[in-house]
Order: structure tokens, then C-alpha cells, then sequence
DNA sequence: GTACTTGCAAACTGTTTGCACATCA
DNA sequence: TGATGTGCAAACAGTTTGCAAGTAC
């Protein structure tokens, strides 16, 4: 199932006239198993282990593409780096924990009806919506005891 | 007005024991003066313009700085740089636009609803909400024709 | 006077690019 | 075979840091 999310994606590639390599192929495997939310560096070392030959590089571009192709979406859910996730049909935005780094995806009809209020008050019309909560997720509040 | 937040905002280095210099004070007036949102490139540029002396590392040691007393707030919101506005104490949101880079302010209830939703469905403590919808502004979508 | 700040240059991180070689259709 | 893709090294942009000289208090 996650596994045909691969296969259509790699569809889309040849459909665009892009190849089907090993590496684009590999990219792809590690974004789907790996509940999203990566970065190039760390998507670059799960791939190193599989492809000890892979580079940096490959990693950047192919990343590049699958974004152009609208495979994958980047995000910047912190300042300093970008984050892949596989582009989903559904709408979700992301709550991050400032402790662990875990990210959640939630949606919530609530996010509509501000991008409706705020639109038809400001006048513009919105595009794209990023909506990021932070905070300590259960786990990470249970542990710090507090 | 706007002169009393710089002033309350040296008083606040000065209660930390920290130094209030030609260069922070520039900066601040900068970011003053500025409708916000600048990053730390134009900073300096604009800070050149009034001290030819003045360093890029001044600029973002001050940033910093400022930063950590609470005085500006680092935004991100592209994927490429920070930007920097006075810390305020109204929460607020950005309507960014996607042709001419305006950022606009916002706020709505329903944004606290959004967060005590979410909190509650995923037991996550919330710390920090980051709304940010991007769109062309009612000026450049005239301008835009269609 | 002394601790804090600055300017400069050099280092660092994340990302992109030029180019020769490899490779898939 | 010819267009595409890869690996490597070098280039870049944004940001940080070490150090000697300068400055606020």
C-alpha cells in the first residue's frame, strides 16, 4: 500500500521522461518508510547505507525533482534546514515537539474557516497555508515529570 | 510611539547588564522603522547606509542578542533566511504575499480555537503557533489582471 | 581600568553547480 | 548513440566564531 505510493510515483517520473534510477528509486523508499519529515542530510545517510556510492548531491537533485514533479513537498518546520514528506492528497498541517523533534499531522475544518476569514478581510487570496504547533508532546510532558 | 519601544528595548539591555551601543541601537531603529519583516542581509544594508562601519557579524551578534532578551522575534518566513520584527505583545500572524513579498499582520480567535482543539485531540502542550498563509495580495492581484 | 563589543577574516553548514564519466532507452 | 543522470570537487549563501583592537561604564 505504502509500496504503490512508490510505484506511482515512480510512474510520474517516466511519465515526465525522467528516468528511473536506482537512486531516485532509493530517495523515494526512504521518504515513504520513514513517517516523513526528513532532511536531506539525514535522507543522505539512510541512503549511504543502502548505496555506500551515493552522493550528497544526487540526493539534493533528486530531491529537487521529485518536488518539481509534485511527489514530495519540502517544509521548514525549523530555521535551519528543509524536511521532505511524500505530497499527500490530504491537507495536514504539523504539530512539533520541542523536545523530541517528533512531528504529528493533524487537519481541522477550524484552519478553512480562518483561511476564509482572514482572506475575505485582508482581500487576498490565499495560495498556501502552513499552520505549525509547538510544543511537548505527551511523552516528552510525562517525562519531564512537571 | 514607535521611539518609546526602542527606548523601553535599550532599558532592557541595560537592565541585563549589556551594552547600549551606536550599533544596537541602530539596528533596533532599523527594524523600528521598518514594518518589520527584514532579514538580516537589509539590515545591514540599511545600517551601512548610516554607519559604512558597521559589520555584518555586529548585525547578527545584535540580532541575537535582541533575540534572546526577547526584545525582536526571528521569523521564518521563507525557506532561505530569518527575518526579524519587534517582539509584541499582541500575538499576531503573517498574510504573505507570494508576488510582491508584503507581509501583512493577523490575528483571529480562531486560531486560540484551532490550538485548544488540537491540543486536546493530541495531548500535546502547546508553546508556540505559527500561522502562516501565503497568496496574492488584493495590489498584485490586480495588477495580475485575470 | 576592565569587561564587554566591534571589525575583520576565516570557518561552518546547508545547498547548488560545472564537468567528465557512466548509464539507460 | 544520444540524452539524462551521477559523483566529485569546487562554489555559494547565510550564519557563526576567534582574535586583536576599540569602547562604554
Amino acid at each position: 500500500m505504502t509500496e504503490a505510493r512508490k510505484v506511482r510515483a515512480l510512474e510520474v517520473l517516466h511519465a515526465h521522461g525522467k528516468r528511473i534510477t536506482a537512486q531516485r528509486a532509493l530517495i523515494l523508499e526512504i521518504i515513504e518508510g520513514s513517517e516523513g519529515h526528513l532532511d536531506a542530510g539525514e535522507i543522505y545517510r539512510r541512503a549511504r547505507a543502502k548505496d555506500p556510492r551515493i552522493s550528497l548531491s544526487t540526493v539534493y537533485r533528486g530531491l529537487n525533482l521529485l518536488q518539481e514533479l509534485g511527489i514530495v513537498s519540502e517544509l521548514h518546520l525549523d530555521e535551519e534546514h528543509h524536511h521532505y514528506e511524500l505530497k499527500d492528497e490530504t491537507v495536514h498541517h504539523h504539530l512539533i515537539c520541542s523536545r523530541c523533534e517528533k512531528v504529528v499531522e493533524f487537519d481541522s475544518s477550524l484552519v478553512d474557516r480562518l483561511v476564509s476569514q482572514v482572506s475575505a478581510e485582508e482581500g487576498f487570496t490565499i495560495e498556501r497555508v502552513h499552520v505549525d504547533l509547538v510544543g511537548l508532546c505527551p511523552e516528552c510532558r510525562a517525562r519531564e515529570g512537571s
